[in-house]
DNA sequence: TAGATTGTTAATCGATTAACAATC
DNA sequence: TAGATTGTTAATCGATTAACAATC
């Protein structure tokens, strides 16, 4: 225990980033980042500061500062950061700087989509999967890839590596699946999915839940119109 | 201004809710209760209690009485809730008793499995156009709905008074796609791409963001691997 | 009654913001 | 130099959790 005490302290000194948990709201802010610095490489950008950042994105200065203070880089008084530098320590933080297979679960409309999206490739990505319970539907073509059965799903995981499984099916198979992905091995799981699914400890879940975000809206939407007196500038709220 | 404070204590007295705003993340889960009070009920449950939602959704019950002492709702002891109340109550505070008609920008692999998605009409959200700026693919069928030009974008909204707009394009074209929707006339943007997009006061946006999601697994299983010696169980990271 | 639950208040925890010294 | 920015510490703010009286 004391041994593992100086160990952290020890990388602590030694200038080592995330060496205790970065909070969630601040990890999906640097997803962010990235995607701005990108924009911001492909323009031929070297430089870029934590306030230009900070307005881009509509945070505070102090927030960029803050979070930027998780990555192992150091910025430049007066300049700000070197984008590619920005890019290889977010990269790094975000556990992005080497490629992630992918496996998606259900090739319905969405699954469909998704297995065609360019992004993910572009992004580190790669789909190597796509299986569906419905027979009608395995052994028909969607891009690159056919449509398998769900027997087949546990194999695919260990052959080619899987790390993330992404569930794509209705609500109520969605926990069936994601037992599946976890007994198969996959490491982290994306549900697309509106119910809530229960992994175990050993494998990361996150929901992607657009119906909170509509109903976010909706809620935004129907305040707005509830105030008539008061002016309170509800109006706009954006959501990480 | 003494009138306006008199009149927020009446309504508080009066045991209206929402009186005060309902926090994001309080919001958030709210939606998340809907979808599981909704799965309950049509499995015949009449009652739920604090307890069960909380070992559903995997909150703690605290939070789940806190974030229940937002609606319109008193709950009878030892039982719960009454499952039609607290969905009634639920769509209230969310602004979903009403149905909301949206727009979908881009008729692209997303804007395409979107606009065919059953589960939208199912939960309130209608969509009543499909719009896409590539001639190519403008006038093709996508179930009931025509790809129509942008330019009737406008004439949409305001004809068939759209609340919402959902952003299914690139994301360089998506602030452009904001603004049109903005001009429109939307009174909410529900952003799919991965491009952070300003919107006036007065137009509630939330964005999506897949790739923050990929990006908290990734985080999540590259963190997992580096700590082999101290065992912090960061494994499953449940968000929001 | 005993046990379980609601509803609410207070305590804790964590994230965001502000402030400011150091630097170029 | 003056002005702008980083990096970090402290202050504030807000959300979550704990505690508990009231109730059935």
């Amino acid at each position: 225990m004391l041994t593992f005490l100086t160990e952290m302290e020890l990388g602590r000194e030694a200038g080592m980033a995330d060496q205790d948990p970065v909070p969630i709201p601040v990890l999906r802010r640097l997803s962010h980042y990235l995607q701005h610095v990108r924009v911001q490489i492909e323009e031929g950008g070297e430089w870029i500061s934590s306030r230009q950042l900070a307005e881009a994105l509509e945070v505070t200065r102090s927030t960029v500062r803050q979070d930027l203070s998780c990555l192992n880089i150091s910025g430049t008084v007066r300049l700000g950061y070197r984008t590619s530098d920005l890019e290889t320590a977010l990269l790094t933080q975000l556990g992005r700087d080497r490629h992630s297979n992918m496996v998606i679960v259900g090739a319905g409309n969405l699954g469909r989509a998704l297995a065609l999206h360019q992004e993910f490739p572009r992004q580190g990505f790669t789909v190597c999967g796509l299986f569906d319970s419905n027979a009608a539907v395995v052994g028909s073509k969607v891009g690159n890839l056919t449509v398998q059965a769900m027997s087949k799903l546990p194999g695919t995981v260990k052959k080619k590596n899987v790390e993330i499984g992404v569930i794509a099916v209705p609500s109520s198979a969605a926990q069936e699946v994601a037992d599946l992905l976890a007994a198969s091995g996959v490491q982290g799981v994306l549900n697309m999915s509106s119910a809530h699914v229960k992994t175990p400890e050993s494998v990361s879940a996150v929901e992607s839940r657009i119906f909170s975000s509509l109903s976010l809206l909706s809620h935004a939407i129907r305040a707005c119109r509830r105030e008539d007196g008061p002016k309170k500038e509800a109006g706009t709220c954006q959501v990480s």
